[in-house]
DNA sequence: TATATAGTTAGAATAATGTCTAAATATCTA
DNA sequence: TAGATATTTAGACATTATTCTAACTATATA
């Protein structure tokens, strides 16, 4: 279970929201990424380290690289949170927060 | 459609969480809202006031009270976002922003 | 080992957010 | 109309976020 005020905060941001986006297709590297926004690489590193604290991708280091992936797990997660508004109760989603 | 970057901003805040989770229960006035909360009565109608900017929750006013209700349509909208990463795509959900 | 490449960390500037108090608006009732 | 109640608006202040440049770490390769 998700800590969801660190999981929606990190939702909060567009340029993060893009990033995942991103990551859909595949895992890619940090440059990669960067490459795709008109920002410095600082800036998206500290994107990625956001997301990475709300367990919403992972990395891996390969070589000079750094890729980082999509974790649909906590994805499910948040769906869940939204179900419950929705009163659709999905499998074992609790209180949460 | 939503203006996602308005929701997820409005869902980042833990105090309008848990408002919109008060108002599952139904309408409610910004008074009882806001005695659910150790804070200013200004300070939750700042709040409400995003979460309506948001569409999350709507208002009418009912004497000298405003009630306050919640938008499960947005929820709907919001999940679809969420769908697209899980690939189940939904209904009618398109790329969103 | 020295140099280049990929990425992060540190520190600072700026903007955005959340909270408060005080004042304003709207409605009700005597 | 005057006063009470419910709520919002305005303005200030502190905290948090976002972004940048400069410096640092880690890996690869000549």
């Amino acid at each position: 279970m998700p800590l969801y005020n660190e999981t929606f905060k990190a939702l909060s941001d567009k340029t993060r929201r893009q990033i995942l986006r991103d990551l859909r297709s595949g895992e890619m590297s940090a440059g990669e990424i960067a490459d795709h926004f008109d920002m410095t690489k600082p800036s998206i590193s500290h994107h990625l380290s956001i997301l990475k604290q709300a367990d919403l991708i992972s990395d891996r280091r390969q070589g000079q690289n750094i890729m980082y992936s999509l974790n649909t797990s906590v994805f499910e997660d948040v769906m869940g949170w939204f179900m419950e508004f929705l009163g659709k109760a999905p499998n074992d989603i609790t209180k949460g927060e």
